[in-house]
DNA sequence: GTGAAAGCGCTAACAT
DNA sequence: ATGTTAGCGCTTTCAC
């Protein structure tokens, strides 16, 4: 059970000193002759010896921890992201870390200033800001940033990696299947108009738009949002997207939204009007979670290949420990893929009226 | 930013000495006079201090960590919780670690230890297993284990504190409404068996069943659960459960089911033979997620409390911690509420067939 | 190749 | 009322 075991009393049991159980314990044991070694990995075992974290963070300032910062764990993207991170890093010996931005930039400077206080190194952070000023002296004083679908920009600090799909293939595939489907007015719902990755997929969206000859300019376009837009639910924000699309102008045959939480709210506000989903209007969303094919209908979205995504960021975080390497900034862009299900089909003959 | 300012620095910024120092971060301000701590508090904010943790707990084995131990985050119900849980934590200045159990008890255990080593002594542990006894170790040298969904049982170590809400009441009142539709026929879908809360709320039925007049022995039973059902996704297990109920004897009117996604999953299972949520069978759920609200048919399902219960399971931390009893076991029981909404209807003339 | 010893920053006796 | 000081368990020069 692991109490009060100490490096000293292994190194007693041992017959060496603790300098030599040190460096066992940190992968040093070329420096030892083999039998010294097997003596004390015998003790370490037999008295079932685990490092103190505190004394040994104390020493050298870090931890095997990396910490995780999410927009929001009751989205169960970011749930399910969550679990496949743990279990890559506790493959590696890591700890995990788990804090909720709820997309406020005060609360995620807050968690990486506690993170860093508790001498974490090593963050994930799955944000949409576009501007990452406010961690930029952080990551100048060794924080290893890992940004997760939110690809590095122009500006922002030096050293950070970035894991992510190809957002612009995304929003693009998911458009060339309506218009493949026969839609013309396609509307496209986000929440936070300042995401960057919100900005990646629409540009996506709008190339596949021109790219089927549709006049861009005639889409219909959620103005929408209004100031407390921030803070509503996903789900919120997809269900008045559609009452005030179909409220005004002619409406949608088809919907982009730019997650399936919100693909689900959409898909609500679509019932509220009493028309049919994958019929009247078609939807899309972003991520594939899993409740995506329990819904009815099933719903057609562009997956993120999230436990690929989870070990690439760990493999960052332990990669980038082992060569120390704080130059090379990776990007890695996957491929998103479409998974069709039946929220969407044909376009309908004539839009339907709200 | 707080980059190396130690206790040390404080004490001479102050002209006092360290202990002064640790005495006011310890609120112990009181062995001093008003003046002197002033002018720490002063140089705190001057020099703008933070204490390092890993010192702190190497010097006094105690982290303000709450460790946190869900079957799934990948099940809204416990990444929503896991969100309160932490917004309450931190507003008593304690983190969050969390982990995942896959209702496994080895990862269980293996995550008990791990927060063990790190210095963590409050656990909050969601989990049904019957038995605590892979715990009791942990309890008696000092582990504060705060049990959350599954009643202190007779037999549990000692000094455990436990918050959930009546499930007998909530299995019961889920069955009345059903009974009051006139439903006669009502199955009860689950996953694990040897699940506490399964059990509870199974009894809860019982009494409610009987309660109507109907004879228990009669009712559809799901003997389902091949051996590898603890490895299902809870949406599979319900879907598996109504293929099981229609393809043998008389089918259900009504199902109530563990919780709500394995009432989605049963909702597909539904239509997967053709026949409609609220009309043909009803559905009832336990929890309430955000997703319960959203899909459709709607969801009824029994409210738990989480924000309420989160607040309520850090209050039990902190309170341990202040008034340092480990004598009393609080026993919290939370009245569970039924949130009625479109998968439950009217009995039809007679039951469908699949 | 191995050991001795100096701290990392903090807390809590114990002195004053 | 405040200061002095001895470690908590570990890593890491620096001697040998």
């Amino acid at each position: 059970m692991a109490d009060k075991v100490t490096i000293q009393q292994v190194a007693a049991a041992a017959g060496v000193s603790t300098s030599t159980v040190s460096n066992v314990l940190n992968s040093r044991s070329d420096r030892m002759q083999p039998e010294t070694r097997d003596r004390v990995f015998a003790a370490i075992r037999a008295l079932d010896y685990r490092p103190n974290r505190a004394a040994r963070q104390l020493r050298t300032g870090q931890t095997k921890t990396i910490g995780l910062i999410v927009p929001s764990v009751s989205n169960p993207f970011w749930g399910a992201f969550a679990r496949e991170l743990e279990q890559a890093a506790l493959g590696h010996g890591y700890n995990v870390l788990l804090g909720n931005s709820e997309r406020d930039p005060g609360r995620e400077l807050g968690y990486v200033e506690e993170l860093w206080d508790n001498g974490v190194r090593d963050i994930v952070l799955c944000t949409s800001l576009p501007s990452l000023d406010h961690l930029a002296s952080f990551v100048e004083r060794g924080l290893n940033l890992i940004l997760f679908d939110r690809p590095v920009q122009p500006g922002d600090p030096p050293l950070v990696a970035s894991i992510g799909i190809d957002n612009h293939v995304g929003g693009s595939v998911a458009t060339s299947h309506l218009t493949g489907l026969g839609h013309r007015r396609i509307a496209f719902v986000s929440g936070s108009q300042r995401s960057v990755n919100r900005t990646v997929r629409h540009a996506g969206f709008l190339a596949a738009v021109q790219a089927a000859g549709l006049d861009a300019a005639e889409l219909p376009v959620w103005a929408g949002l209004p100031a407390d837009a921030d803070e509503l639910e996903a789900p919120e924000v997809g269900r008045r997207a559609v009452h005030d699309l179909f409220s005004a102008g002619p409406p949608p045959t088809a919907i982009i939204a730019i997650n399936d939480m919100t693909a689900l709210g959409v898909c609500k506000g679509i019932r509220d009007l009493g028309l049919g989903i994958g019929t009247d209007v078609s939807v899309v969303g972003f991520d594939d979670i899993p409740l995506a094919d329990l819904v009815s209908p099933s719903l057609t979205t562009v997956r993120q290949p999230i436990a690929r995504m989870a070990a690439l960021a760990v493999e960052q975080v332990v990669t980038r420990e082992r060569t120390d390497d704080r130059e090379s900034t990776h990007a890695i862009l996957l491929r998103p893929e479409l998974v069709v299900r039946d929220s969407t089909g044909a376009a309908p003959a004539e839009p339907a009226r709200g």
